[in-house]
DNA sequence: GTTGATCGTGTATCAACGACACTTAGGTCA
DNA sequence: TGACCTAAGTGTCGTTGATACACGATCAAC
């Protein structure tokens, strides 16, 4: 496709722009995020977030989107925008600008990423006991996290985390993972209805010797994420 | 600096990285937004935010306050950086991502801007009646006031728009042009100095032919912004 | 000293939120 | 088959925060 010697020049010098990606996940009862570790210098055999340098011709999203299905073998994600990183060192190979995008997967999407390209691993990492990261992704992943409890405030993004279909229990449960403290049952339930988001299938769900529980769905599941 | 017919060649294309600024302020009781007219192409003579190229061992948040300082003489202010832009035909001459920013002026601050390098002229424009803008630039200008107007409700930010001493009128003021509708006094006041954040100066200010205002100023000015 | 203009103040009502405990339904097992 | 275990499901009350609303005080101008 390209001539191996092949350059490009500008009168300028020109930065390389990257994009990276937290996605979230929460397994085990643990809020976790995707890593995966790096086969080449710089920082081989430490772990990073996806990412890659962007093509030429491919905005911005696509390329964040494209490493994370090269990298990791997971797509179809809703991808949004977090921060742009672009300390002068933060690369030591060239002045890199990171765009950077996190994402959350729903529980059961069993997401089981698969290495390929340049990452010698894939894997699901608590985000309470993160191995030292590469870059300045540990800074990247910080952002991310408190974007993420901000916005469980004032929007529905914690559906983000939710099957097409689960109980009013299992979504309690991921509130109280992410916000670190129990809620309680009746006040929870009787917000999450009020909000009209959710309505129930009919159906029940038997999850042990025990009352089954009413299985609901989101309602309008293309516009998750609006403010309350 | 450079030898004439220097260029910087690199193994794979490199984009060229922006940054802009959307500054706003409030003049003559309307939301306004600092422009400069284009001096040479693309877009020469159009409207425009102030932004360049990054230089190349430069952080972006000090590209961003150099570029607006340079093109309007403006420095000192808190930017904050918004969103990255990087469509892949939003610059007809390279393919260009831009890193963008925004930032408040108080009232009082006699920033009159003054034109400078690639710029023809510099003005504030009344954010509801903007001129035609450069590039995608009238997409920027809309996503920094969906910000403005959001954080409104959780942050501190009416403030960059206040002096170092002011009424709580004045305040008030800026709140009802920044949200488009009346509010109720008692209940602005109420609310205002619940908050815990102003104080009186002690001193009277007497706008006019009627009965003096209390001067009030931000208790803690260094760290506006705080989400209530 | 009357007029005009803005400053500055209090109360009553309603809605939202938080604290709090028991009954119901199914599974398990003696 | 009935006793028991476990999580599901439900309502009230008090507190707090938000909203609606009207008039006297102060200064300048005449």
């Amino acid at each position: 496709m390209r001539a191996p010697n092949e350059t490009f020049s500008y009168p300028y010098p020109h930065p390389a722009v990257t994009t990276d990606v937290v996605v979230f996940t929460i397994r085990d009862g643990r809020l976790s995020i995707l890593l995966v570790e790096r086969a080449n210098p710089p920082f081989a055999g430490n772990w990073a977030l996806p990412g890659g340098f962007l093509d030429i011709g491919e905005d911005l999203d696509a390329c964040a989107a494209r490493e994370l299905e090269e990298e990791t073998g997971i797509s179809g994600l809703y991808l949004e925008q977090l921060y742009t990183f672009g300390a002068t060192h933060r690369d030591p190979r060239e002045r890199v600008i990171s765009v950077t995008y996190y994402a959350l997967v729903p529980l059961d999407a069993l997401a089981t990423p698969r290495a390929a390209s340049d990452a010698a691993a894939v894997g699901w990492h608590a985000f309470d006991a993160l191995p030292p990261l590469a870059f300045d992704h540990a800074e990247i992943v910080q952002m991310a996290h408190r974007r993420l409890v901000a916005k469980l405030d004032y929007s529905t993004i914690a559906f983000g985390f939710m099957p097409k279909t689960f109980t009013l229990s299992e979504l309690q449960g991921v509130y109280e993972i992410l916000l670190h403290q129990a809620l309680d049952k009746r006040n929870f339930r009787k917000r999450m209805l009020s909000l009209d988001l959710v309505e129930e299938t009919g159906k029940l769900r038997r999850n042990g010797k025990h009352r089954p529980a009413r299985e609901y769905r989101v309602k309008h599941p293309e516009r998750v994420e609006i403010i309350k």
